[in-house]
RNA sequence: GGUCCCAUCGUCUAGUGGCCUAGGACACCGGCCUCUCACGUCGGGAACACGGGUUCGAACCCCGUUGGGACCA
């Protein structure tokens, strides 16, 4: 029978989501969909000193926000739980118990002090810091007497002699000596589980077919695999995918600039085009296809087809999939999406007419690579935020420019109110009026009527803007055209 | 220090011994479009880390070197 593929993703509640996170759970998530299996969520919170609700909470909504569902997690789905590894104490220390008392492991009671030592003594000699196994055969008597003694000791493995050799579905076939491993903690002196142990007992209880992780944890793994034996239990399938790296080629980190999956929601990146990138780095469609829908993703994705090297986070090429995604999304929607921006920006967007904003939100889609900067334009549609940049202002004073402004404001004044596709029949009037056409008159309507230099379509900002925003910008423009004159006037005399 | 992983344009990658004078995408540069930015479109520069083998033939296989990363504490 074909074992039926489970798998999990197990972050530690230390902190936000790393987008390095994000991605290995989609990877988990791409696998389960795939193979029809189950994906588990688990928080590794042995940490306590570390760990927090909050951060749990908060690494709960950045998956949901990415769309990456559960059927089993800390929130009351599943039937292997608990799923916090807080929870699950007493499992360690029954299994702990038991391995024990087959002699797989054996009480410690070197001091810290000794293994620094040791490790220094081993460095120093050009040799592998390991363990040097003192207290692997400890007499029955001088156990309770160091015990009686008062200390605490830590449970070691017994590692003997020999090849530890698995089948990596990412990297192949992984060959790993014992003489390596040094005989490693499972229980640490205060009873709480070492993590290479409390893996192994959560993903064997759990079921878990297959072991998708970072490369973090390879050279783990021979050691997990040592207690997957130690128990008599199979080890699961591991495949071990590369780490996001920065552009230094050190591991991503916060001074290579935002890491959270939450930083990048808040900039106004949509989560579907975050998952399109982040399964981008490191595994290419069949098809040469770049922009994919979750469908397509899940229809081409394996696990044998993720590259073995570790691909640098490039934010350009991010920005780039969420321009796409942006133009994508239909103007409702994306209204939708740009709402708590707009509130951001100082629109009370629950007063206004909801088609007016979908209209000026269709418009925007052009030219939005990330949904915060619309807060960028919002000068162009909302008096309120409205201002003359410097460049605007240069070329509004410029004496050449004068006349013309007077022109404009006269056929605006004595225009019907504007219809929806009215703009280009105005604009032939002015250019007719002005004698002015191309850059000259655009570029002066643009700097008066916007306030920037560049931005969307004009034709397509007029009718939206209305005759009597125009005419009271126009003005604005002309008097500090009259102030500029009588400034400089003044200058001479 | 040991063990393990990795190595194609600046970046993500395609490529699994002849289809490769190495393909695509982002970025960059230039043309076109155009009132601007962006979009779009057309074009350009840009890579098999190095050194040895194996082979009629190597980006692809083997060994070494170099470089990067991880783990061990």
């Amino acid at each position: 029978m074909i074992t039926p593929v489970r798998v999990r993703f197990a972050p530690a509640p230390t902190g936000l989501l790393h987008i390095g996170n994000g991605r290995t759970a989609l990877f988990n998530y791409l696998f389960a969909r795939k193979e029809r299996g189950t994906f588990i969520l688990r928080i590794e919170d042995t940490d306590a000193e570390r760990s927090t609700d909050a951060s749990i909470e908060a690494i709960l909504q950045d998956l949901r926000w990415l769309g990456i569902f559960w059927e089993e997690g800390p929130d009351g789905k599943g039937q292997n739980g608990p799923y916090r590894q807080s929870q699950r104490l007493s499992l360690y220390r029954d299994d702990a118990e038991k391995l024990l008392g087959k002699g797989k492991v054996y009480k410690c009671f070197c001091s810290p002090e000794r293994l620094e030592s040791l490790r220094k003594e081993h460095l120093s000699r050009g040799m592998m810091p390991k363990y040097d196994g003192r207290c692997r055969s400890l007499s029955e008597g001088e156990i309770s007497k160091l015990e009686a003694g008062g200390l605490r000791p830590v449970l070691r493995f017994r590692v003997d002699k020999g090849m530890i050799v698995f089948e990596d579905l990412i990297h192949g076939r992984m060959n790993f000596d014992s003489d390596g491993i040094g005989d490693f903690i499972i229980v640490r002196s205060d009873g709480m589980a070492a993590y290479n142990f409390a893996c192994v007992i959560d993903d064997h209880s759990m079921h878990i077919s297959h072991v998708i992780r970072g490369d973090d944890h390879l050279s783990n793994t021979p050691r997990q695999i040592l207690v997957y034996r130690a128990l008599g239990w199979e080890p699961p399938v591991f495949a071990h995918h590369p780490l996001i790296l920065g552009p230094d080629r050190s591991p991503l980190s916060k001074r290579h600039g935002a890491t959270a999956v939450s930083q990048y929601r808040e900039e106004g990146f949509l989560p579907d085009a975050l998952l399109n990138y982040l399964v981008l780095l490191g595994w290419a469609s069949p098809s040469g296809e770049e922009i994919l829908s979750m469908e397509e993703i899940v229809e081409a994705f394996s696990l044998s087809g993720l590259s073995r090297n570790a691909p640098i986070h490039s934010r350009k090429k991010l920005e780039w999939i969420n321009t796409q995604y942006i133009r994508k999304t239909d103007k409702d929607r994306l209204t939708q999406y740009l709402l708590p921006y707009l509130e951001k920006g100082g629109i009370a967007v629950n007063q206004l007419d909801g088609k007016y904003l979908t209209q000026i939100c269709g418009l925007l889609k052009e030219n939005l690579f990330i949904l915060s900067q619309v807060e960028e334009y919002l000068g162009i549609f909302f008096d309120e935020k409205f201002f003359l940049e410097e460049e605007a202002k240069a070329v509004l004073v410029a004496p050449q420019n004068r006349e013309a402004l007077q022109t404009v404001l006269r056929v605006l004044e004595g225009l019907a109110e504007m219809e929806g596709d009215s703009g280009p029949s105005l604009l032939t009037q002015l250019e007719e009026k002005t004698g002015l056409k191309g850059k000259s008159l655009y570029g002066l309507l643009r700097a008066g009527i916007t306030g920037k230099m560049k931005g969307p379509e004009l034709v397509r900002i007029l009718p939206l803007l209305g005759k009597e925003r125009m005419i009271k910008r126009l003005k604005m423009a002309l008097e500090l055209s009259q102030l500029k004159k009588d400034e400089s006037s003044k200058f001479e005399s």
